[in-house]
DNA sequence: CGCGTTCTTGGCTAAATAGTCAGGGAAACT
DNA sequence: AGTTTCCCTGACTATTTAGCCAAGAACGCG
């Protein structure tokens, strides 16, 4: 069930392009403030339409929570073809793609991180669904590489879903909790500085950490 | 707005026991489903009550959840009390004191870290709440640690606060994530098994990235 | 036992929410 | 212009939810 049509079309019909605006609502509302808590009036009313309108483009509350998740399908798509050009890299250097990967999807589309977190500690179908169609596959490749680097001496031997998990965490975290930063730090998360520091943080503290102690020295890069 | 008497006290009048199952459930399931999501019918339900009951004990639904949340105070404060004892040690010994505490409290109260993603996350009255009488001093104060020691050259000079939050999001994500661990991976994180292998990842493989790479060598641990 | 206090409940209200439906207006095609 | 298809809305319904109240049950204490 992927979109009706592709969107940005010119002579798009009418109707893509409201539902092209709800689903962009849908989206913002459904990460923020989960499935239940966001309510078909406000989304509705933010689109600009009325309440029956968005059962005129979607059956139901659950059809829409699909199709605005179905959305950011081609951001992963084009984050797995990235990697799938430079699959003959070494493990490590594709986990740090990866991870690069994560950091600027994170900030270009926080939705995502938002919507993990939340669904992820929830439980339920829609996590279930999350993983069938979204993250499941990326979550299972990215720990494959990762223990293809243990495999291969590059890495420190821990559970590679843990590794990968701990990394996607740390990658979004100041993203996806921006309010707890601002609230606790005053800190603004999403601008370009913050974002530079955090993915610097990331390579050379977190991923770097991970790195099996290197037999004489790395690159010193400062 | 303390807990109306110590809790465990032998003739507990029979009101404080009920209000102490309520309190339980309540925190279980506020810290799963967020505020709204939370009924206050599967609440009573769960603690075995009827649903006016709740409203005998506590004024409101948020008036319960402040309530609920106050329970973690204790844990919080015992935290303090640790690390104020260990004041003296070098600011790097007391991070990763800080970080220990913080892994065993995510295990042994997963509702602390699921509440902080949650209401961080979303932002509003709630957050500005759990800041002020929770997290707040908390955060600032290892945020702290953290600027000491890299005034100290102990550690590597990033913002404090990404440091931090990111810590924490690492060293919680298994146990909050726990859903996504079982759904994607299979996982079960609440083993303490599993629970071992995170703290040693987070001790030899995020802090020891966060260090100062040293002149020579660290004292090699394994 | 008698009586007051503490605690709990069934039965209610008002508000909000997801979802339905018939009708109307706009656009497109003939 | 006429007509068909597409798009949107106002007015409704059923259900759920937080919160209220009066009555009664359980308890403690003289």
């Amino acid at each position: 069930m992927p979109l009706q049509a592709a969107p940005g079309q010119a002579n798009a019909r009418k109707g893509e392009q409201t539902a092209a605006r709800i689903l962009d609502v849908a989206l913002e509302q459904f990460s923020r403030l989960g499935f239940e808590r966001a309510t078909l009036n406000d989304i509705a009313a933010a689109a600009g339409v009325s309440a029956p309108t968005l059962h005129y483009h979607f059956v139901d509350k659950a059809d829409l929570w699909q199709r605005a998740m179905w959305q950011l399908r081609d951001v992963i798509a084009r984050e797995e073809q990235l990697l799938q050009v430079a699959a003959d890299a070494t493990p490590l250097a594709l986990l740090r793609m990866a991870m690069r990967l994560f950091i600027r999807i994170s900030w270009d589309h926080p939705a995502l991180g938002r919507i993990v977190m939340l669904e992820g500690m929830a439980g339920g179908e829609r996590l279930a669904w999350l993983d069938k169609h979204l993250i499941g596959a990326r979550n299972r490749r990215i720990t494959a590489i990762a223990a293809a680097a243990i495999a291969a001496g590059e890495l420190q031997d821990f559970p590679p879903a843990h590794i990968v998990i701990t990394l996607q965490m740390a990658a979004a975290s100041l993203v996806t909790l921006a309010p707890l930063m601002k609230t606790s730090f005053g800190i603004n998360s999403q601008t370009a500085t913050t974002r530079a520091a955090h993915e610097r943080m990331m390579v050379d503290a977190i991923l770097a950490g991970f790195m099996v102690r290197p037999p004489a020295k790395t690159k010193a890069k400062r």
